[in-house]
RNA sequence: GGAGAGUUGGCUGAGCGGUCAAAAGCAGCAGACUGUAAAUCUGCCGGGCCACGCCCUACGAAGGUUCGAAUCCUCCACUCUCCA
């Protein structure tokens, strides 16, 4: 194929739209969660236990209810440039075969241009026009990312989607200062689109804070000037719920229909339900495999902070209406035993269930939009968690009507 | 039999006259985590209460010195080390 990437719509519901992403490393049906992997890993699972994420389960006869819904493990996961240019360094990596084949990993990648790494490890940086001088985390050493060098290395990462190099301005600071930084963001965007010389797609991203009319200005900007799909960055970034959902459906709109529409950095369960109904169509977060590690798991009924007392004789699956090796296999009981005495299956576990609901939430938001019953299944969803029984002496949880 | 060391909150272990309801770690209980410097971080952790303060019980047991003791003295019990 020719094209670096193609976006089609199925099927739209509202503002929430169905649709499909083909890249060199096959397609991705909309919306999506993409589980980090910041360093070629998303942590603690392996290539294989990715793979095994998620799917629908068979029905009683064996085969999908849906056809294709057997496939299990994300269709994409994110890489993180700022780490993989310090460790393994890009021309390993470039030698290496590039991440996909560094991983065996042969579905789709899309790589965080050090963007966010600018504002997340701001003690250490020095932001001008040209671009970033910043010292290692690692070991001290100096390093400079541009929009041209952080493409570069993308590219020579060989990515599916790469991001453009941006900088993402802290929280709360004043409205001037929002501004300047967006209009760097937005000639760093410019030159991260003349950067780009080789297969990988590249998608913009917008900022302007939680202002309208610095996200109106940044929306029309980097929704005109080529990019194969927008992100809204800025986010999450420690404002409150309100602003974030707030900027979110404001700003989705105001992007190119036609376009992926990347949310980065979100959410919970609520905010990917939000972000879709918003008109969002991918979404990325650390959430579900750092809560993971931390033993704060997703179910249908709430979440479950595994460690808790109420576990330890608990027998149950963590959620009975889940099909992932981890409800499939082992009890509550094992769980919160492993997470307590830091086995570290306990990551793998917990990880392979936070991934595979993150999975399978995002499988019954496609299916309710194809069906145009979105607002229904985030009602069920969210009623269900509201009410989440999660104590251990409760009755079977409500039907899950996810699958 | 002789000499010495020791006994602190569930555990390990500081403290050696007041600022000690008693450091620290562990264990325990709970919470947080949103483009990953995170298998991380935070809070609680003797009991009770009309709780940013008060009361009770506490540093092997009992008694004593002192305005005041986990800290000093006496005695008892137990533990450990070394010598016979």
């Amino acid at each position: 194929m020719n094209e670096r990437l193609t976006f089609r719509l199925l099927a739209t519901d509202g503002l929430a739209r169905r649709g499909e992403i083909m890249t060199r490393h096959g397609a991705i049906q909309t919306p999506v969660f993409m589980p980090v992997g910041t360093l070629a890993s998303v942590k603690s699972l392996t290539t294989e236990q990715l793979l095994a994420c998620g799917g629908a389960p068979p029905t009683a006869g064996g085969t999908p209810a849906i056809p294709g819904t057997l496939r299990s493990g994300p269709e994409i996961i994110l890489n993180n440039t700022y780490h993989l240019m310090l460790r393994p360094g890009v021309d390993l990596l470039e030698r290496l075969g590039g991440v996909h084949r560094f991983m065996n990993w042969d579905r789709a990648v899309l790589s965080d241009s050090g963007g966010f790494q600018v504002f997340s490890l701001a003690s250490i940086r020095k932001v001008r026009e040209e671009g970033v001088e910043f010292r290692s985390h690692i070991d001290g050493s100096a390093h400079f990312l541009s929009p041209e060098t952080s493409i570069g290395i993308q590219q020579r990462m060989g990515v599916d989607i790469a991001m453009a190099f941006d900088e993402c301005p802290a929280y709360g600071i004043p409205h001037a200062e929002v501004e300047r930084s967006m209009e760097l963001t937005h000639r760093w965007a410019r030159r991260s689109l003349a950067a780009r010389t080789g297969e990988s797609a590249l998608f913009g991203i917008v900022q302007g804070g939680i202002h309208h009319d610095l996200r109106k200005r940044s929306a029309e900007e980097i929704g005109s000037i080529g990019f194969e799909g927008v992100a809204i960055g800025g986010v999450s970034v420690g404002e409150p719920k309100g602003e974030m959902l707030d900027v979110m459906r404001f700003t989705a709109p105001l992007l190119p229909a036609s376009k992926p529409r990347y949310l980065m950095g979100v959410g919970t369960p609520e905010d990917l339900l939000d972000g879709v109904a918003a008109g969002i169509d991918m979404f990325d977060c650390v959430m579900p495999t750092r809560n993971a590690r931390n033993g704060s798991l997703f179910t249908s009924y709430g979440k479950v902070a595994i460690k808790n007392a109420r576990y330890a004789g608990d027998e149950r699956p963590l959620d009975p209406h889940c099909s992932c090796v981890t409800c499939r296999t082992v009890s509550r009981a094992y769980l919160r035993h492993l997470f307590v005495t830091g086995e570290i299956a306990a990551m793998v576990y917990n990880t392979i269930h936070n991934v595979s609901f993150y999975l399978d939430l995002m499988r019954g938001i496609r299916q309710s939009i194809a069906s145009n019953s979105l607002q229904a299944f985030r009602d069920a969803f969210l009623s269900r968690v509201v009410s989440g029984e999660v104590d251990a002496d409760d009755q079977e949880p409500p039907i899950n009507e996810i699958r």
